[in-house]
DNA sequence: ATTATCTATAGATCTATAGATAATGC
DNA sequence: ATTATCTATAGATCTATAGATAATGC
């Protein structure tokens, strides 16, 4: 719906500039995800990120506490829906794990590329570790979980020992986040096809 | 030999220390290591480093003409041994290229992870893309070149169309960077060990 | 004389709050 | 009256330079 233009409460906008259709918030957001993958988080100033969600920089407080709230959302919001797919493939028990955890990763990598930033390299940003996103880390660490629960399910998976399978979902995992890396090299190639074959490239890596 | 302590021209410092064998320049180096990791790039200070260092702030222009310096060569320091391991590797054609890959992954990861600190983490940040860091840029693509060159050699390479050994090319070597970010969740497993599993998956990756 | 430091600081930020203002709503 | 903005700014930085200082070297 966002604002669906018209008149607006409040004081007007010093700059004006063409309805984004977004709320001021999302506007934020987008600002922010654009600041922080390319100029950096903390290189990133509240008035560079106001400014360009078309605000003045004392107006973004009206919306969030700081840049902290705005990094929380973004991280959050790149797990959030993987982590959704996860679960459902869990619950479907009809599939062969092999071909779910095909899914999942091919899911992942193209929600982690779909986006117009490469919110991904936020994930080793020094403030992540701090508990102000404990939130982020659990959901990754749901998803990562689920992960090894379709590794474990599969085939291969089921006479790992308990440290092989540690071991086989970390690599498996990372491959999928260094895709952050490997995107950030050729953004170029389509990324269905890119999916593709990062998630055979998972399914070997299992073993399978 | 580093500073064989004893007598020293110039002022004392401020804040007397056990000596560290290492010249200033390079305990600024590890200074900057450990603070651009934990902390984050954009968010250490000079102060921070050259205090860390065990000398004042403005002293440390004495030895680098800044934040940026530093960073440049600790970038660059991550990649060169790596590199020099490549360029040996590639020479060598009595061993066959499967050999050499893995030789190369196992080399790479455990340099990566040999050192106490993260410093792969460093490569994600957006101040790498700028003109500064050319150099840096450089010689990681020669690596990645190096990889290639391997993949290419292997019986399996040999056969690929070029679109196909630059796609593998890419998921091998974000396999191996992607260890930056697996390293980061389980620092406590054994150097070794990982790296074997890793040049292994990355050998799976390639088809071999 | 040379060197490696130090102290002091100008100039340039940046964040978060206080308080004013210009719309709509009733 | 309520709301979304704005302008202004206090307080807290941070960087890089200028110039002083306390060692050793000759």
């Amino acid at each position: 719906m966002g604002t669906s233009s018209g008149r607006r409460v409040g004081r007007p906008r010093a700059a004006q500039r063409p309805d984004s259709g977004l709320d001021p918030r999302a506007e934020l957001l987008v600002a922010a995800a654009e600041l922080f993958t390319t100029r950096g988080y903390a290189a990133t100033t509240t008035r560079a990120v106001a400014e360009r969600a078309g605000m003045r920089q004392a107006s973004m407080y009206h919306y969030v506490s700081g840049k902290e709230e705005l990094l929380a959302e973004l991280l959050e919001s790149t797990v959030t829906p993987s982590l959704d797919r996860a679960r459902e493939l869990l619950a479907d028990d009809a599939a062969p794990a092999e071909e779910r955890l095909r899914a999942l990763c091919r899911t992942d990598v193209e929600l982690l590329c779909a986006g117009p930033y490469n919110l991904g390299a936020l994930y080793l940003l020094p403030e992540v570790r701090t508990e102000r996103f404990a939130g982020f880390r659990a959901v990754r660490s749901e998803l990562k979980d689920a992960y090894r629960q379709l590794i474990a399910a599969t085939a291969v998976g089921g006479g790992l020992a308990k440290g092989e399978l540690e071991l086989r979902t970390d690599l498996v995992f990372g491959l999928i986040e260094g895709v952050i890396l490997i995107r950030r090299s050729g953004p170029e190639r389509p990324v269905g096809e890119f999916a593709r074959a990062t998630a055979d490239a998972a399914l070997r890596i299992t073993g399978a």
